[in-house]
DNA sequence: CGACGGGTTGAGCCAGCTCAATGGGCGTGG
DNA sequence: CCACGCCCATTGAGCTGGCTCAACCCGTCG
């Protein structure tokens, strides 16, 4: 019985009963394939669909005027990428795959539905909410404070704890494709500078990067490096 | 018949008719004075309430590891300070009062009784708290990439428009007392810094603050070197 | 096999930082 | 009523993290 990363992630959000993931992975359509570079939506369109991701990774994203990309989120699998946005009549932002994704579809209305009789899994939407917000809060001290080092020991702690409450590290590794570009776009730095900062981390053995790999081979040293407070992530106490 | 500045605000996010006007400024409770400096909750603390700004400024902040404190979301008139909070078991930031505030409790389960049973409202509600995440990832851009000049552009920009949809502008000039070691504190520049770049700006013209007011004598043209695109604030078309 | 995009390295530059000092407004205590 | 302390605003001078420009290497793909 496949549980999908969706409702594995919402667990964490609220004490779901099995009869809750089903319904969570009933609701859940089939995904379908969006190749990496591929636009979900873009600034100004209006969006209908609230989209989950499956695999991959998916990202936020604002042109600035000089041409350049500053990435503001990254969705990575069980991830809503836009629950209530139909409200909005018109997206502030874009969205875009930023490696091979699988997506699901969820019709709003049938979601609104269930959210209304479903007090649990409600609870654990808002609280998803809740922590995608605080998620922007904590980039938003990352990217204004903190050095280009500790700004990107911050990002791979992150994404390690991510992506391990969603069953995807193992043995202290993970898998994000993650370009020295991509990553300059989400630290606000440019790629050179990405690629002195990462060799820095490599050369103190923090991290080893190899293949869209990531390998943290101690992370209370990492975590001490960039200033990581795991509080934000809201996820329930795991020593992982 | 007074109008809550909740009710204004929130009647820019839906098609709200007066009695869910009259709604809202019901459950809208007495104001409680709230000094500047003083805390509403602390990083860690657990927050049961709902509270609404009434008048003054506040704003969500962390403290980072060298003592410096980071402004992550500045609370205006209107503004929701913790919509749902109470799902969270431990907040991961604090929030204080910039300046003396008066703002309002609102029982966390009468709030949820008339979200249910008011749709209008509750779409106002979660149109407030999209605009809310969308003013943070515009943050994020503006702290991520836009030099200082800008930036406090950006930000002026941004503080125009907001209080001005709940009436608290007048003849392109609005008032928000905020110190330069806060501009710094929510701009991620040192306190000189702004200084030097305030001084630029009003060298050319383009705002003149003093006592706590700021005047944009003319808006477009701080909104050109702002880079400033309005739709993130998800504000009706209105020439203002 | 040429074009293209990513990764790597070097050299010089600059926006914003640090350190430092001065003046003004205001509340507090003698 | 004055003296003191404190915080904010202002200005000068030198420093530096991250930028720009510019190569060069490599693997992949048409």
């Amino acid at each position: 019985m496949p549980i999908s990363f969706l409702a594995r992630k919402l667990q964490h959000g609220a004490n779901l009963v099995d009869s809750d993931v089903d319904r969570i992975d009933q609701i859940v359509g089939e995904p379908r394939d969006v190749l990496a570079g591929q636009d979900l939506f873009l600034h100004g369109d209006h969006s209908a669909f609230v989209h989950v991701m499956n695999s991959g990774t998916a990202c936020r994203y604002k042109m600035l005027p000089d041409g350049s990309r500053a990435i503001v989120a990254l969705m990575l699998p069980g991830d809503f990428c836009d629950l209530h946005i139909s409200i909005l009549a018109e997206m502030d932002h874009s969205m875009g795959a930023v490696s091979d994704c699988t997506i699901s579809r969820i019709s709003s209305d049938e979601l609104d539905r269930l959210l209304d009789a479903h007090p649990r899994i409600k609870r654990a939407c808002i609280w998803s909410n809740l922590v995608d917000e605080a998620i922007l809060r904590e980039w938003l001290v990352n990217i204004g404070r903190r050095s280009s080092d500790r700004r990107l020991a911050h990002l791979f702690c992150e994404l390690y704890l991510r992506l391990n409450a969603v069953g995807l590290t193992e043995d202290h590794t993970f898998h994000v494709p993650l370009t020295q570009p991509i990553l300059a776009d989400l630290l606000g730095i440019t790629p050179v500078h990405v690629q002195r900062t990462l060799a820095s981390l490599r050369r103190s053995g923090l991290v080893s990067v190899q293949g869209g790999y990531v390998r943290i081979p101690d992370f209370a040293v990492l975590e001490e490096l960039a200033g990581f407070d795991r509080t934000y992530l809201h996820l329930p106490d795991m020593t992982g």
